[in-house]
DNA sequence: CATAACAAACCTACTAGCAGGTAGGTAGTG
DNA sequence: CACTACCTACCTGCTAGTAGGTTTGTTATG
């Protein structure tokens, strides 16, 4: 397998797991099996390929939503499907949202990572806003309010409930922070 | 003022803005206006002192908590109330709950220290599972499901809410966050 | 066809700096 | 005398990053 690919995939991995504090070159020689100053070829910095990955995630994230849109017509579907995605990045706790597992150390990532973490949270509010606009026209989810508004708060309510699932290792702190808003789904 | 606590309240405020991984004893030193060897008098591991931190946190946080039930006798007050806590404690998005923050860097923390945050997690839900039972009886909240997934739910909204507006550094986002739960109290 | 040139991908060996932690000494206080 | 609270000086281990050399495969040229 490329080795560039393989870096990116060890650092999301450990990182969604401890932070990105919480991997280091000499983690990820040992994961792909070269030597540690060997990285600096594929990443000259860790600041580099923090921004990398952070996009490559971004880039998939994006990708994985519009294909959801696609193939669920219905909001009720797409709401689904969208807190499947954050419910199997779970790992049954052990891993969070590469999104949410960067926030915390803020101070150690560069600004160009900083922005791609904005980046794909206005994507994700979007996204999230045009499905609740659906969901106002196909009447797929109980209890509308504003779209804006129902965006905001579901995306807090996912990220909170992952951030609790990780902590407790327990995903089923995820179920029932998510019960609620399943439970206005006709579907 | 006692150095003890000077050593927490630094430890604390540092550690709410960037994790455990983000203050050192070098950190606290400067901070406090002692030497960095200095602290260990006080705190012989940089376990210790997150166990102590975690616990201060979580018994100023219990009392708050239960002098908050005192002078609400409504539901929706309590609520409001609550959520306010952790408004205030964004400072404009500078600083998160302690528990939130520490949930990143689970790794760099001893079980004590996580079972700290374990305590924390279970108190909180149980607050509101009795704020949400409460809330049946006075009719001050609306739309009612079940006291437990509520008391999850809203949780979740809220630790979620806090770090993303971290992320945003940006108050509004949490306001937005939270903003459908407000209006569901009926004062 | 042989070989020289080049670059990509990796290596060993090293650096400076910071982390938490230790050893042992000192000033002040009951 | 003993204790608390602090100090200087140091240690080990880890971090990202650097310098410079080796292997390997491709490509251009006599």
């Amino acid at each position: 397998m490329d080795t560039k690919t393989a870096l990116l995939d060890s650092a999301e991995t450990i990182a969604r797991q401890r932070g990105f504090d919480g991997f280091s070159y000499a983690d990820l020689a040992t994961a792909v099996g070269i030597r540690k100053a060997s990285i600096h070829h594929h990443f000259p910095t860790k600041a580099i390929l923090g921004q990398a990955m952070m996009e490559r995630y971004r880039l998939v994230f994006e990708d994985t939503l519009s294909e959801l849109a696609k193939s669920k017509h219905l909001a009720d579907g797409q709401l689904r499907g969208y807190i499947d995605i954050y419910r199997d990045a779970l790992q049954g706790g052990k891993t969070i949202c590469l999104c949410v597992a960067l926030s915390s150390d803020r101070n150690s990532l560069d600004d160009a990572t900083l922005r791609e973490i904005s980046h794909f949270h206005d994507a994700s509010l979007k996204w999230l806003e045009t499905l609740f606009e659906t969901a106002q026209t196909d009447g797929s989810i109980k209890n509308l309010s504003e779209s804006k508004l129902e965006a905001a708060s579901c995306l807090a309510l996912i990220e909170g409930a992952q951030l609790m699932a990780h902590a407790s290792q327990d995903v089923t702190t995820f179920d029932n922070a998510v019960a609620l808003l399943l439970s206005r789904l006709t579907n």
